[in-house]
DNA sequence: TTCTGACCTTTTAAACAAATTGGTCAAAAT
DNA sequence: ATTTTGACCAATTTGTTTAAAAGGTCAGAA
C-alpha cells in the first residue's frame, strides 16, 4: 500500500541524510547507502530516479526543518530588531547541526558541484523571504527606516557570509569546531547590531 | 656601483610585476621572466635568492603604491565617515588594477599556496592599521561611538569580504570583470553605509 | 661584480590501465 | 502488482608510470 512505500522512502530519507551529512555528496556513494539499510542498490533506484534528486529530497528535508524552527521562534517574539538576532542564532545553530551542505568539501566554491550551488541558492531564496518579512515588519513598526526591504535583506545575506568566509579560511570542509562556532557567533551578532542599527536611522 | 644593481633589480620587478599580475604566481615560471628580460634564468637568481622573494618583493611594491596612495588621500579629507567612503573606493581600484593578488586562482582559498594567504593577512594587517586610525579618527571626533577601533576595523574587514566572496562565487580568478566592478562598488558603498551607521549610534 | 650554460632535484603533466561509480534492466521474490 | 535483485554498461575517478618542465645551484667565463 502506499503508506509502506512512504515509510520506506523515508527511512531511505534519513540513512541517505546521515552519510551525506558525515561525507557530502561527492564521498558518499549509492552502494554505500543501500548497504546502510541492506538492501541492494538497484533497490535505491526504485524509490529513487537518481543520485541527484535523492540528495535534493534530503537538502528539502532539511531545509524545511530549519524554515519550520524558524517560524516557531518568529510567531513568539515583536520586535524586529529582536527578531533578527533570533534568526541569525538560529540561523548558526542550523547550520552547525542540520545542514548537510556544512559537509561539502570546500575545494573552492567555483568547483561545488552545480547541485550544491543551486542548493546553496535556493536555501539563500528562502532565507532572503523569512528576512524580508522580519525587515519589512521592522519598517511597518517604524523602527527600521530603508525603503527597500529586498535590497536589505539581500545585503544583510551577503555581510553574513564575511566573517564565516574568514572563519573558514583554514578549513577542509564547510565546518567549523565547538569552539569555533562561539567565535563566530560573537563576530556575527555584533555585525547584526550594526546592521540593525544601519536600518534604525535614516541616512542624513 | 650600488646604484646600478638598484635599477637592475627595479626592472626585474616591473617585468615579474607584470607577468605576475596577468598569470599568478603558479603560471609565472622563472625562465619567462628571465626570457622577457633577455637575461638569463641564474642571472636572475643573482638578484633574488628565489622565486618567493622575488614574488614577496612585488607583493610589497603593490602594497607600498596602495598604501601610499590611500595616505595621501586620508590628509585632504577631514571627516571620518567620508574618509571610510574613500578608503572603500580607493580599495576597490586598486584591487581592480594593482593587486596582482586577483589573479591567483581560486582554486579554493583552502589551497590558495600558503605564501599567498600568507600576504593576503599581511595586506589585512596593513589595511587595518589604516582602518584603525580613521576609525580611531571619528572616535576622537566624537562622530564615532564605539569602544574598539580595533575590533571595529577587524568586523568591517569581515563584512566587506562577504558581497565580494558573493560575487566572486561563480569565477576562476579572484578577479572580476568590467561591469561586476561597478555592482560590487554599489554594494559594497551600501555596506559602508550601513557600517558608518552602526559607528555613529550607540548601543540603545 | 655581473652573468651564463650545464647540471641537479623536485614538481608537474600526460598517458594509460584498473577500479569504482552512477545508472539500467530482465527476471526473481514477495 | 509491487518490490527486490544480480548481472551488466558507460562514464568517471583513481593509481601508476614516464617524460617534461620547473625551481634552484655552481664553477667558471665576461
Amino acid at each position: 500500500m502506499q503508506t509502506e512505500k512512504a515509510s520506506r522512502q523515508k527511512l531511505i530519507l534519513e540513512t541517505a541524510q546521515r552519510r551525506f551529512g558525515m561525507f557530502g555528496t561527492e564521498k558518499t556513494t549509492m552502494r554505500e547507502i543501500a548497504d546502510d539499510l541492506n538492501m541492494s542498490k538497484a533497490s535505491l533506484y526504485y524509490y529513487f530516479p537518481d543520485k541527484e534528486s535523492l540528495y535534493r529530497a534530503v537538502v528539502e528535508k532539511e531545509t524545511d526543518e530549519f524554515v519550520a524552527g524558524i517560524t516557531r521562534k518568529m510567531e513568539s517574539i515583536s520586535g524586529a530588531d529582536k527578531l533578527l538576532v533570533e534568526y541569525v542564532k538560529s540561523r548558526l545553530s542550523y547550520f552547525r547541526t542540520l545542514l548537510n551542505l556544512s559537509r561539502e568539501r570546500v575545494q573552492l566554491y567555483r568547483d561545488l558541484r552545480p547541485i550544491i550551488k543551486e542548493t546553496i541558492n535556493i536555501f539563500r531564496e528562502k532565507e532572503k523571504t523569512i528576512l524580508v518579512q522580519i525587515i519589512a515588519k521592522g519598517i511597518n513598526d517604524k523602527i527600521f527606516f530603508c525603503e527597500n526591504a529586498e535590497q536589505a535583506a539581500g545585503i544583510y545575506l551577503d555581510i553574513l557570509r564575511g566573517p564565516r568566509m574568514t572563519m573558514l579560511n583554514e578549513k577542509k570542509f564547510l565546518a567549523l569546531e565547538e569552539g569555533e562556532y562561539e567565535q563566530l557567533l560573537e563576530k556575527t551578532l555584533i555585525v547584526t547590531d550594526i546592521f540593525i542599527k544601519g536600518l534604525k536611522y535614516k541616512t542624513l
